[in-house]
DNA sequence: GATGAATGAGCTTTCATTCAT
DNA sequence: AATGAATGAAAGCTCATTCAT
């Protein structure tokens, strides 16, 4: 059917072009149908956005959740949810790049608000697994949660952001070990 | 004279509404002055874009780096640095939201790459910090300082953004001692 | 379609205002379709210019091509083309007048390269007819054909624009008759 | 004084860009004066435009004139008639492209009609010099004046123009010879 | 289901002109 | 006599959306 040609174009073209730039003609063009089709199976260009991200997160999340029902450590799922999103930030680059830098300003208030809710169950889910290790394994730092989860995103976000214009510099394993380095124990040695 | 009035409105009307979104009508009506002033005064759009988001930076890590030049201790520096940055994305948050979010696609090529040598420039400046703290009090671990520094831009940008949509929930202290602990010593523990 | 009704009115308000004075609005209300609707046929205003041009120029040297086919003597051939010059500089007004006067600066220079081009082909044409008089008959003087035909045209063009502003004044066989004893024979009579 | 700067400026502005994209900035530029300083000395862009080619016309009538005044049989004169109209459209580039091209359409209404009146006045001038001819000589052939005159200025004016584009095809001498053999003999051999 | 010609609101930009100095 | 910051009307163009087929 066309509507999944469709959405697959539209990841490519919001992600090159940003939100605004990203033309309709351009994805119907590139989804090889009339841009009539587009509204055929779309209300319009605004829902098209919304649709894309929402099952993009929705199959992250579900990702993620398939490899941590195991009962493994705390510190075996932070790794893992660090691996996770270091794949989201770096192989699906174009759905990251739409869900995490164009969803600011400058777009539909309705659409924007979905997806901040989306973006907020994201976060939930990741505060959920911290709070889950802070309850149970009193390993964690007096930390709420929320922020934390916040601040893993961010670290990690920024870091394969860094990384991406500069990937003749670093191998990938450098730069998920200091990933993962950061996130666990912070920049400053405990020698002392 | 005009200049300063456009910018002062522009860094509103684009905050507010993206790039995109911003209207030069808008940011001419805000400024109260004709548009053609906007044009007298600035080549285009996006170079007005472009002169605001110069001079934020500009500002910015001015303003740190007075602050810095005492020889003050690492973790020292880096508390400083953090405070710095609260305020940025707090306190100068119309200005940080442009800087830290409207920098994706769908902007004018040569625009969007002044903006991320700007961008650069800025975490190489905290890099920066970070390699003197390695070198002089061996107390840094052994990152890399530039995939360090993004890695703490993104945690304060992210835990900003989460706590300016929900202040009902955290004192602004909080959000401080969080995001402090979170960059110097990570999310556990060390007691074992 | 909407393609016919614009370039109608296009070549009408183009020769009524000139390229500048011709606002894309007013070409849109004269032919009666939306603004866009230029857009969405022709890329822009240049380009439905070109195309005004490209079509009248070819329009104009087949109707010639097709009256000289037959084996008729070079008089007869000037004569011929000196008429049709006639009806295109006076009927076909519009067209002609777009032809000949907005080609100078002040156009997009691709465009104006273009339509260059189309005036060479056509005095090419025009001097290749005499060009073939020379040769055959030892008829013509010892002109540069490119040269002459540059000059008949430049002449017909004058004198019917001469004559458009003081119609009153002369019967059309006035004119054509002076034309033709101009181009023929020139200012003097070969008495002595 | 700026008057004399401005026209000078003025001049090559409207021969370089036409009368539409040739922008007042560009011409205040040019002139090292200040944009005010056109509003100072002239009322506006069109009557900048007026006085240019007014000055430029009397100019040439003048120098013509001047030239003529010496009772000199007529082929001479008008062969001093052409070379002059040589000069013209050769070397005073600048105006006369201003003067022969840019006055179609598209330009205010009042400024098109006094130009025309000029136009017709150096035409009426050339009708003058060959009525005097065929009364005195008997010598021309039974032609209206007027369309005659503006035949001679037509054929001219597109062989020097052909001439321009192709300068490095012809020596000077030949245009000249072909122009004044165009003009005074036609096309065609007398011999039979 | 799918099409694509047609739309029109809204945008950036240009530029002749004004006027306080 | 000269300036130049400021103006605002008018232009070209884009593009999400509609609708008859």
């Amino acid at each position: 059917m066309s509507k999944g040609k469709i959405m697959l174009a539209a990841v490519e073209v919001f992600s090159e072009n940003g939100y605004h730039r990203a033309s309709m003609d351009e994805i119907a063009l590139r989804a090889q149908v009339a841009k009539g089709t587009l509204y055929y199976n779309f209300p319009g260009k605004s829902q098209l956005f919304k649709a894309i991200v929402k099952e993009g997160f929705e199959k992250v999340m579900v990702r993620i959740q398939a490899d941590l029902t195991a009962p493994i450590p705390l510190k075996e799922k932070i790794l893992l949810t660090v691996r996770h999103h270091l794949h989201l930030f770096l192989d699906a680059r174009h759905f990251s790049h739409i869900a995490f830098n164009e969803l600011s300003n400058g777009i539909e208030q309705d659409v924007l608000d979905e997806l901040n809710t989306l973006k907020q169950r994201h976060l939930a889910f990741l505060a959920g697994i911290l709070e889950e290790g802070k309850c149970e394994e009193r390993y964690l730092r007096d930390f709420d949660a929320n922020l934390a989860a916040a601040g893993i995103i961010g670290t990690l976000q920024h870091m394969c952001q860094y990384y991406l214009s500069h990937q003749d510099r670093y191998a990938r394993e450098e730069l998920e070990r200091d990933a993962f380095m950061m996130i666990s124990e912070g920049l400053f040695n405990k020698v002392e």
